[in-house]
DNA sequence: TTATCATATGAGTAATTGTTCATATGACGA
DNA sequence: TCGTCATATGAACAATTACTCATATGATAA
């Protein structure tokens, strides 16, 4: 749709005015496309499993492979995505790689969720 | 990996018995599988800011395609995901269809979402 | 050093997904 | 009834993505 169609759209809506300030209101595009981003990250069954396991303890790569029954590359791939997206961290341990959550804000993200689809 | 090298990697690892811990206390898969789903829809730029939008005021489809400034068919199309993933409801009214969010639970996921990404 | 183990990563591939275009549905006003 | 408006939907396409395979890195042990 054009600009032009859209805003003629606007004009024919039943609530112009309240439009005009969801409008205003709408926190930035950045901001959006980070957040789209974090849920994104976290929108994968094998990233959820891998988080609902460091919840619980701190774990090498290996102890996940196992835990997940996946194969070590699948694995260091998805760890990766969620080591750039700021949600696990780790630290090295000899040959060992050890991960942890980040941060207790994301076990609040994963417990709501949890809490929501549990109803 | 098979199965068997799993299990093999279970026993080289420094702590196999958090592994088995952490094994048992693991979410059943159905529920992970669900956590994820929900994530992965909240996890897209143009959802976000549909509900961005639904947050402030409850608006028809026309209202949101002049927010959003796309095309009609494309905020139908997520809309229809969102409203599938029981995050948005809808309720005719005339010509118009009137979305709004579902459930509070909603509102509090997006909210600890953008308190995370904002730091 | 060399062999081995734990982890990371690039390429390739199949599957999924978001958008557009065209069209269908269904309600209203003339 | 007819035309118009708001919304929904199917098909097609491009882009993204999760996994596998093969290989690289880097640390330890012999």
């Amino acid at each position: 749709m054009t600009e032009k169609e859209a805003e003629l759209c606007q004009h024919t809506c039943d609530h112009p005015d309240v439009v005009d300030e969801v409008r205003k209101a709408m926190p930035g595009e950045r901001l959006q496309k980070d957040v789209a981003q974090l849920f994104k990250v976290l929108g994968d069954h094998t990233r959820i499993r891998i988080l609902n396991a460091l919840y619980r303890s701190e774990l090498c790569v290996c102890d996940l492979t196992s835990i997940l029954g996946m194969n070590q590359s699948a694995v260091s791939h998805q760890l990766r995505v969620l080591r750039d997206a700021k949600i696990v961290r780790s630290r090295k341990q000899g040959k060992n790689v050890l991960y942890s959550l980040d941060d207790s804000h994301i076990s609040d993200l994963i417990r709501l969720g949890f809490e929501h689809v549990e109803h």
